[in-house]
DNA sequence: AATGAATGAGACTTCATTCAT
DNA sequence: CATGAATGAAGTCTCATTCAT
């Protein structure tokens, strides 16, 4: 059950529901406008529900921020599960685990790109709410890079192999949210690249910096 | 002078004083709070004049981001004549250049920080509009590593050098302002980098990308 | 139920109501002061609800004329179906006839006076909008005045009636707008015509053009 | 010289001069929008003079109109001296003399219904101020045609000349203003008059009015 | 518990008028 | 005396939130 700051408890399943409606009409309009762009009205009339009940389910418009992360949160760990996640980096080297890994974490992003965006810029917009959990998600994505940089450590030239970790978790945090998020709205300028070159790319650059580029 | 989409022109010495004035409370306010939690009242009393005088130089509230961008620019050229931007890459190699590069840009964009959050953060919110002018910064840059990478070019693995230059740019850009711009606002974690240390290490990605991580 | 151009739908019992008061608010505001002088505050506060709840009802202040238009359309129909609205023509002759209509339409046009002068006002300020339901008006005046020449036939020396019934509505409508509902506002003159003058000395002219005065 | 209320005393020809430009300028952006959607820089504009020289030769926004009168009066009786105006009634009986009054004034009016129609809806928004000025007019106008009634007085059937001569004053005032100032504006219907044809049929009326409708 | 009407603070903007240059 | 920049009061409208039904 999701259960985020400002969102009220849900003792009923039928409140539940709503609130499933409610996230779900705000996803949907976010495909149109931006969150900020948004009333409370039309997320009411999107999910078919009075803006009154959305109160009944969120402290107030903001409160709908930290669910929709939770939702994603709670897509990326249904992902996680699915077999198109299972990246099997055993047998392989350190530059085809790195693609493969890129390539996943490229695709899954595109298909929350709505919600990520509207996370992100809420979060840039108001840093002092927020923060923490967005804090959490780059958390959670440098333990996995430094699982990852763990088992790769022989290729590794990084003596801080945590400092590597945190750089590489850099790396594809700010290349996917502003080559990957952001890219296409404004002004998609002629040699742009596609999603699969800008995995393989940015795969490459993690390779680059972790097997030459120590400093 | 200033000219941008929205903003309009002046006759007059004090015209443009006070449009002046009116950037530079902007920008004081910058420091405070975001600019779309300001309102037009606010900017008017920091900068010392009535609210109706800001109609008479800007077309809207908005008006002001185009303004507030070339401010930026001006100061940037400014800057390029100064000597610590003087980076002299003539006689080192391609490693050194690259961290004197990256250390001057990101000791740039640290002056600039306010300016180019509320800039960065409203394209982000209205692509529609501004989208040009952000994206002819980024041409900019382009060039200015394309050149770079074809004065280094004989260290450089890479066969298509347009499309390095575009991903080298990319990185900086995408570091930068995500771990240069953002990174102290929300929940400073215990391992952040230092601004030296991230220039050195983006440096260092930037290297290692150009010499070896070539796909 | 009222739905005019820029008033919106009323779903509730209490939607009707506020906007009900809102129409009276204005129609009492109409005998302190023109329209144009009037703010959406005032209007909120004479019907004692909320400056935002206008914008419920109305799409914006321009919203209310077309509304009190239709009240006006609306009474005149309640009072077409009031005995002293039953012009009893059948029995009577031309010149009878047309002081009775007269007499009553002029007598009807008072009691809105206040309404009509704020309508007519606006459609003068602003032809463009509003046009239409003004010239319905006209229309329905049109064929009720055709309706009474057609009877008349007889007594009335045209040969093209159509015309003759456009002239007579133009000489009732032009007279009672400029003398009826005008003419006490300013500077009333010594030798002024009373009400029932003004209608008897109207339906004398028409009478006078209906049968001698054919060109 | 025009003197009207609100204008400022003129010392200098350069004053004057610049007042002409200004009702110059005001009477040619009558033919795009109302006085009432106009502003004072619009106005200033258009008379190539800034907007404060505006209050050296007018006390504020609204005394343009009473000067605009005075301008429609002095063309007036301009025209009251050329050979077009010379209705020579002299030989004719009444309903010729009326058809050429009728024509005439209708021609005159069409010249400076801009004007007349600026000042019109001015007297209707604020009856207070300017019904005087307006109030003149009427009593000229029903100088002329009590002194044609007068000369017509054999054909005419009313006892009371005063009182036919203020009917029909009314009688063309009201019908010129309603369908010869304003017709066209507003949804111009199939079966409209022509001007020559209202004329006419005005002059009709009065005739009818005159010869037979006496009450 | 849900509805949607009502609230009201406050935002942006306009523009007649004043005033420094 | 002309200019046009500056003023600032006031207006319209929005919209997150509350509350009566």
């Amino acid at each position: 059950m999701i259960m985020s700051q400002g969102a009220r408890p849900t003792f009923q399943k039928r409140s539940e529901q709503t609130r499933d409606k409610l996230v779900g009409a705000l996803e949907r309009l976010l495909h149109k406008k931006s969150f900020e762009e948004m009333t409370v009205a039309e997320i009411a009339a999107e999910a078919g529900v009075s803006p009154g009940s959305i109160y009944r389910r969120f402290k107030n418009k903001e409160a709908f921020i930290p669910v929709l992360f939770e939702l994603y949160l709670v897509r990326l760990e249904e992902w996680a599960l699915r077999p198109e996640a299972q990246v099997e980096i055993e047998g392989c080297e350190l530059k085809e685990g790195l693609k493969l890994v890129s390539n996943a974490v490229l695709a899954q992003l595109q298909h929350q790109k709505h919600i990520l965006k509207a996370v992100y810029v809420y979060v840039r917009l108001r840093p002092d709410l927020m923060g923490d959990e967005w804090g959490q998600l780059e958390q959670q994505s440098y333990a996995s890079f430094r699982a990852i940089i763990e088992h790769f450590k022989a290729e590794v030239k990084h003596t801080d192999l945590n400092k590597a970790a945190r750089m590489i978790t850099a790396l594809f945090t700010s290349m996917f949210i502003e080559q990957g998020l952001f890219k296409d709205d404004a002004a998609p300028d002629e040699g742009a690249l596609t999603n699969d070159e800008l995995a393989e790319e940015v795969a490459s650059m993690a390779y680059g910096y972790l097997t030459y580029g120590q400093s």
